[in-house]
RNA sequence: GGGCGAAUAGCUCAGCUGGUCAGAGCACUCGGCUUACACCCGAGCGGUCGGGGGUUCGAGUCCCUCUUCGCCCACCA
């Protein structure tokens, strides 16, 4: 005989829940990851690693929650959950907060200075200049701190994560792991350096990729320029950039465009520079824009760059990766008309230029009127303020499809074997496939990321041979190029003649994002922890990086592994401020969800979480937060009630009443069938990733129970007779159950009250099944007891006197079915309703409802 | 311009393969200190399911079309 003691507090509160519980889940390793499981037993989640150097907002808490659900959801189902937590802290935006937090900016021809300390008070337009190495450091430094804040909210949170299993995009295994997955793609023909325009981002001087575009409206002029024909005549070009009319080394109209048709094959010279250029028919060219007829010029737009290879042109580049008028007169120009307009461009940032050279267009003649403006669309880099340049430089890619059809067949069918929550999703994946226009742009000329595993040697001259690069070791990495000396050097040869230089770019962002699953499972570090996590099974992201994070991702693992690197992938939505515009810091509207979890407490906003389905944006509400909490405070309250002594005014049932061959009451076995059948439901909604619908039925069960069940069967229960012993047993059964229905929603309350009278974690808990609760019950029966008591609230609530008020007579009217079904429980019908008369039936087959009609005791 | 999604009570949303599907919660109104809970309980009010066609015995539910909104992509001379 089991002699169970219940811990039920007198006044339970959700207050301090937060702090205990995850204190304890950290202190028992109730998360940790059991690692001698087989990849059967596993189930192995791609987290997506968050951007340390940002802020947290009430969007991630979401998607975030979203992800733990499931992950809880399969740890009770059986699944050994793998379920590792990043940390994003490598790259530009880290280096941003950088110079921001400490008043700094990296200087890579400055050299280290060991005793450096950053400014006591940082001066944002005056910030100091440190050497590469200074400002990695700092870099690395201010991380840790920002990871440790963000660990705090999502253990606030509740996140059963496994906080041992913790990786950065600048740690050690994350710099060898791109590092091998880049020389393994360059040993397959995958990656490739190339001198290249490429898309050029003039403030962070950085060539950026096609998936990190961005366009936006930008305010620009049309100019009508003229270009001087052989004969003397003039044709007009209508240009936004005149600044790049020195770069110009074509026209080009449609071929079928009759007013210059005549022209094709000739040439005319520019204004200015008198530079000779040919006119050349293009279907590119659109008669309807400007003057139908355009200068190419090297480089205005991706379509010059088209122009430029298409028909072989010459590259007659003048702006520099600063931004501004190459300062050295070009050979093009020197000895020409515009040379000396040349000594008063060189170093001007373009808008100077363009007022320059649009002036000397004026006095020369050649600007036809005057700047017409116009909205222009401009391409940006995300993260920058200036619209992008292109600029010829040598880069590194990585084939993804962009310029093979083969390839993006295959990559746009990998896209078959993941299953997409919600499937609609996978349309952004193929559309952004088949746009591609070109290949993977990887490297960065930037400080604070992973190096290229590249050396490249000098000749006789100290020139750098690129044909003939030098590559790290795989036993080596991680290696830094910059401070290592490649095999078969001495670092005395560094830039010296004969001897060798460092490949100064880091790998992009992305291209070590690519592969969290190689970071995280472990691959070619630890072969057995991959052999039981890869491929994972699940991805959840946000739906507007498909282009960038799950695309690549994809893209890595195809050339690797030949394969997807999970099974499903989850697309999150964005929480939006009321009136449906995207949160952002600019606009001021962005929720601190460190308030909004002190303020409500975290089950309540993991609640209203649970309630946005993958895919949809959800409008931030705050009074949303408080039904959440409503729901945790009435399962402390109801659990309360079932479990607290009865000197407590509760039942004072214990585990020990778990039994279901002592419920024998109809009523009681109703309840236990209906809630198996929440259990199917349920299970199925989180099998199909449905988190949102396992809530909304376990829910609705859960306030049915509290208001009707509870309610009828509560003097019941009290008795020691038989019948009392089945209310206590179907009680615990469906407190149980339904405690573990609700642990992955609200970890924080089942957590408690499940360690009143349960040994261990309602989260190592097995995920209830039909079979906990298989009675031979008639789930219609507590709807019909519900129905009729509902009648007899209805007839006080009428009467405005309190549900106290006892009933002298009730006659209930309705189907004979339904009464049948009634008298079955109709002393628990009695005494909820306070019935103290006779309660007497009358069966109407012509409705389908139960019409109860109450004489209410006289009050005074 | 291309693609995807959404339009159902004042608000947020459920309504799968067409036949109790016109629902839930919030808000609102009216009651009630009822020994689990006043961080509560009970009872109500509230919608011609964006417009228009069509298929069908029957359509929020399928088809066409229009309108509006959101997101992604393309617009860069």
């Amino acid at each position: 005989m089991t002699t169970a003691q219940n811990r039920v507090p007198a006044k339970p509160a959700l207050e301090g829940l937060e702090e205990r519980w995850s204190g304890v889940w950290a202190e028992q390793g109730t998360y940790a990851f059991d690692r001698t499981k087989s990849r059967d037993e596993v189930y192995s989640i791609d987290t997506p690693p968050p951007t340390v150097s940002g802020s947290l907002h009430v969007g991630h808490v979401f998607s975030y929650t979203h992800t733990d659900l499931v992950a809880r959801y399969q740890r009770m189902s059986g699944k050994e959950v793998f379920y590792p937590m990043g940390w994003d802290d490598n790259g530009l935006p880290t280096e941003r907060r950088v110079q921001n937090y400490y008043g700094v900016r990296c200087d890579p021809s400055l050299p280290y200075d060991a005793d450096f300390t950053p400014p006591a008070k940082p001066d944002p337009k005056k910030q100091v200049p440190i050497s590469r190495r200074n400002f990695i450091e700092l870099c690395n430094e201010l991380v840790v701190e920002d990871e440790k804040v963000f660990e705090k909210l999502w253990r606030t949170l509740g996140l059963s994560v496994d906080w041992s299993q913790t990786y950065t995009t600048i740690g050690a295994d994350a710099q060898a792991t791109s590092q091998r997955a880049f020389l393994r793609n360059v040993g397959r023909g995958e990656a490739y350096m190339q001198d290249a325009p490429t898309l050029w981002d003039v403030t962070f001087q950085t060539a950026v990729a096609q998936a990190e575009l961005e366009a936006r409206d930008y305010p620009g002029a049309y100019h009508r320029v003229a270009y001087h024909l052989p004969d003397g005549s003039r044709v007009h070009v209508e240009t936004t950039r005149p600044e790049l009319t020195p770069a110009a080394v074509a026209l080009i109209a449609h071929p079928d465009d009759e007013r210059y048709s005549h022209l094709f094959g000739g040439t005319a010279t520019s204004p200015l520079f008198g530079v000779e250029v040919p006119i050349h028919p293009s279907t590119l060219a659109d008669p309807e824009k400007g003057s139908g007829i355009v200068h190419c010029c090297t480089f205005g737009d991706l379509t010059d760059v088209q122009w430029w290879r298409e028909l072989q042109l010459p590259n007659r580049t003048v702006i520099g990766r600063d931004g501004r008028v190459l300062r050295e007169v070009p050979e093009w120009v020197a000895g020409g008309p515009g040379e000396q307009l040349w000594a008063e461009l060189a170093g001007k940032t373009t808008f100077s230029a363009r007022e320059a050279i649009v002036q000397a267009l004026r006095d020369s003649g050649d600007l036809d009127g005057e700047p017409q403006p116009t909205q222009r669309v401009a391409n940006f880099y995300e993260k920058g303020d200036k619209p992008l340049e292109i600029v010829s430089t040598r880069q590194w890619y990585i084939k993804n499809g962009g310029r093979d059809a083969d390839v993006r067949t295959e990559l746009v069918a990998r896209g078959n074997d993941i299953t997409w929550v919600p499937a609609y999703m996978q349309s952004r994946y193929t559309n952004w496939i088949e746009g591609l226009n070109g290949d993977w742009l990887i490297s960065r000329q930037r400080f604070f990321g992973i190096p290229f595993p590249v050396w490249y040697r000098l000749d006789a001259e100290g020139q750098p041979d690129y044909d003939d690069p030098i590559f790290a070791a795989e036993d080596t990495l991680p290696v830094d190029p910059a401070s290592q000396a490649p095999p078969g050097f001495e670092e005395a040869q560094r830039g010296q003649a004969g001897g060798f230089v460092a490949d100064p770019d880091v790998l992009d962002t992305w291209a070590t994002s690519s592969l969290t699953p190689q970071i995280v499972c472990g691959w070619e570090r630890d072969a057995d922890l991959f052999a039981r996590t890869f491929p994972m099974d699940l991805r959840p992201q946000g739906h507007d990086i498909i282009r960038t994070w799950l695309f690549s991702t994809v893209v890595r693992s195809h050339q690797e592994f030949g394969q997807v690197p999970w099974s499903h992938t989850a697309l999150s939505g964005f929480v939006v401020d009321p009136d449906r515009k995207k949160m952002s810091k600019s606009k001021g509207n962005v929720v601190v969800p460190d308030e909004i979890l002190d303020k409500y407490g975290a089950d309540a906003v993991r609640w209203r979480a649970a309630l946005a389905r993958p895919g949809s944006d959800s409008p931030f509400d705050e009074t949303q937060m408080k039904v959440g909490r409503r729901l945790a405070m009435k399962v402390l309250n109801a659990s309360k009630f079932v479990l607290a002594a009865p000197e407590d005014y509760g039942l004072g049932a214990t585990a020990a009443d778990l039994d279901v061959a002592r419920v024998t009451e109809p009523l009681d076995r109703s309840v236990l069938a209906a809630l198996g059948r929440v259990v199917e439901q349920a299970t199925a909604h989180f099998e199909a990733y449905d988190y949102s619908s396992a809530l909304e039925v376990t829910e609705k069960f859960f306030w049915d129970f509290c208001d009707d069940y509870l309610e009828l069967v509560k003097e019941r229960a009290r008795r020691d007779d038989e019948g009392g012993t089945s209310a206590k047993a179907t009680f615990v059964l469906a407190l149980s159950t339904q405690l573990r229905l609700l642990a992955p929603f609200l970890p924080y309350v089942t957590e408690e009250v499940w360690s009143w009278w349960q040994e261990g974690s309602v989260h190592r808990a097995s995920w209830p099944t039909a079979a906990d609760v298989a009675v031979d019950g008639d789930v219609a029966l507590l709807p019909t007891a519900a129905e009729a008591l509902a009648g007899i609230r209805g007839a006080k609530s009428v009467a405005k006197v309190s549900q106290r008020t006892e009933v002298t007579a009730v006659t209930v009217r309705g189907p004979q079915a339904s009464l049948d079904r009634l008298l079955l429980a109709v002393d628990d019908v009695r005494a909820a309703g306070r019935v103290t008369g006779e309660l007497t039936t009358s069966a109407d087959d012509s409705t389908t409802e139960l019409v109860t009609d109450a004489t209410l005791a006289p009050t005074d």
